[in-house]
Formats: C-alpha cells, sequence, structure tokens
DNA sequence: GCGTGTAAGGACAAAGAAAGTCAAAGTCAA
DNA sequence: TTGACTTTGACTTTCTTTGTCCTTACACGC
C-alpha cells in the first residue's frame, strides 16, 4: 500500500538522519509519484504525538516538513496519565493530576502553575461548562505531550 | 532561501554591533544580490516588535535604517505583553510573542512548549475559529501571570 | 529663500512557491 | 454492508520574490 511505502521510507530517513529530518512535501511526491496531499496524509495519520513524533512545518517559497522521533523513557508515565484522561475533565480532577505529577517530580512548579492556569475555570470562563470540560480535557492532554519534548 | 539569508546576516550583524546597528538597504540589496524591497520584506517580516525589535528609518540622500534589539525587566516585560493582548489572538501571533519572550530568557524551553501546545489550535480544535482566538487570548494572559507568579 | 534634481527608503500589488484542509470516492476486511 | 482506512484532487492559507510607483531628505544653482 501506498500509505505503508511511505511510512517505511520516511522511517528509514529518520534511521538515517539520527531521528530527525526535514523533508519537502512536493519533492517526496514527485520522487514517489504520488499527490502531495498523500504525504500529508501518512504524516498525520502514522507519525503522530501520541506515537512519539514531533511535527512542525512552514509554507511558501522553501517550505519544508520537520519529523523528529523522541525517546520514551520516563515518558510512559506521562503516557500513563495521556491514556487516563477521558475526552472531558473538570478543574479539580486536573489538579488533582498535577498535585501527582509533580509529587513524582515528573513536572517542576513553574510547569505546574502554568499548566493549572491555562486549564482553570477562569481561563476558560467564555465557554459553558459542559464545553469547558471537554476543551480542558484536550488542553490538558496537548500540555502533557508537551512536557515529553 | 533568501530570506533566511539575510535575517541570519543581520542577527549576525546585530550580535557583533552588540545590539544596535544601522544598514544601507539600498547597499545591501547590491552586496547580496536582490532587490532592495526584499530588504524592507525580511524586516517588516522578521523584525518586528513582537519579537521585539526597534526599527527606525530616514529616507533621503544617507538614509538607513536603524535597528535596535530590545530587552526589558522581567516582570515588566511580562506586564507589557499582558496588556498588548487584545481578547482575541491567533496561534501565530502566541508564537511570535513566546518567541520573543524565549530570547529574551524570560521562559525556557519547556515552558515554551507547554504554552504553546495549550495554545495551539490543534488543542483548541473543538471550537470555531473566532471562539478559539477569544479563548487562546484568556488562556495566554492566565499562564502569563502564571510565569509571574 | 525657492525650485529642482537626485538619492535614498516606503507601500503595495502581483506572481510564485510551498504546505494545509477538506470532502468525495475507492478499498478492504469483519 | 458497514466502517475504518486510503487515495485523489480542488481549493485555501502562508510565505517569498520581484517590480513599480510614492514620499522624503538633502544639495545645488538661481
Amino acid at each position: 500500500m501506498l500509505a505503508d511505502t511511505i511510512a517505511k521510507l520516511i522511517e528509514q530517513m529518520l534511521d538515517d538522519a539520527g531521528g530527525a529530518l526535514e523533508l519537502q512535501r512536493n519533492e517526496m511526491a514527485n520522487r514517489l509519484g504520488c499527490v502531495p496531499s498523500q504525504i500529508s496524509y501518512v504524516i498525520t495519520s502514522r507519525f503522530t504525538p501520541e506515537k512519539g513524533y514531533i511535527i512542525e512545518s512552514r509554507r511558501g517559497g522553501g517550505g519544508c516538513i520537520k519529523i523528529v522521533r523522541k525517546q520514551m523513557q520516563s515518558d510512559e508515565y506521562l503516557m500513563h496519565f495521556f491514556y487516563a484522561i477521558g475526552n472531558a475533565i473538570s478543574e479539580r480532577e486536573v489538579l488533582a493530576y498535577l498535585g501527582n505529577l509533580f509529587d513524582n517530580e515528573l513536572i517542576n512548579k513553574k510547569s505546574y502553575e502554568i499548566i493549572a492556569s491555562a486549564t482553570s475555570n477562569s481561563a476558560l470562563s467564555d465557554l459553558s461548562p459542559e464545553a469547558r470540560d471537554i476543551v480542558r480535557a484536550k488542553i490538558f492532554k496537548h500540555t502533557i505531550l508537551a512536557l515529553m519534548k
């Protein structure tokens, strides 16, 4: 399958490059004889943060896509948290999780404060209480992934 | 890419000159073999006030462009940002602000990553684009306050 | 002083070069 | 046959490059 071929190729290139690489979408699509959005598809479906990849990109002339593979170790604990969070979470629950992370020295006080404020009811006060918990869950998950970078 | 080359050159010159420099647009364009407006483009797109630069210029004979890298006291600086943020802000603007904070060593890489993810479009993808910018502004403001704790 | 020419930089628009988004259609296995 | 995953292509957004015309400053001759 095309997607698999592309994914394998990227893995290979990551190996060769030692875990980080920049590629040009159009150029690669051209080389493989497929449409550019196929490359995007593979990246968004196979090289996700959950699977341990960080993706950055830039548009315009000379644009490119950067893929970085990150090591999983103490990150596994964070991953555990990540999966424990449902798709909605209250302010109180977030604080409980954060307290746990802090106690286990996985985050410092500053990170604690930042995440706590970003996910506070006060920060999300424009949203309805239900929407708030859903958005909060998503933000919290994203910050946990950021901790692993 | 041309723009990157020019930006790097200017950075370098700023370093050498200790944070402030005057350059001549035509002369520089000539030296680099590009059109003068390319220099303008780089300056307006990369050396913005948001990123912590002050730009002044003078036309006419012997005219020049002055670029100054500014630095401030931490809390004052953070407050400045806090007030600069309106009640809606794009992902790109947040990243520009954060880059500035990072460059001025007011936040570390980890804080940068956490705030960037908490305010990313990806984290706020459940909201409409308009709502996104409003909620993002609020979250960003809250995290900035958290930084001052 | 007062025009006028020349030497700057500014503003802006058009064209070009990437990547992103999204929806429709295809495939394939349970 | 339904649902998840793939493939494709049209359209959008972002960033870059180039060029043309506008504005400002100054110097020089009258």
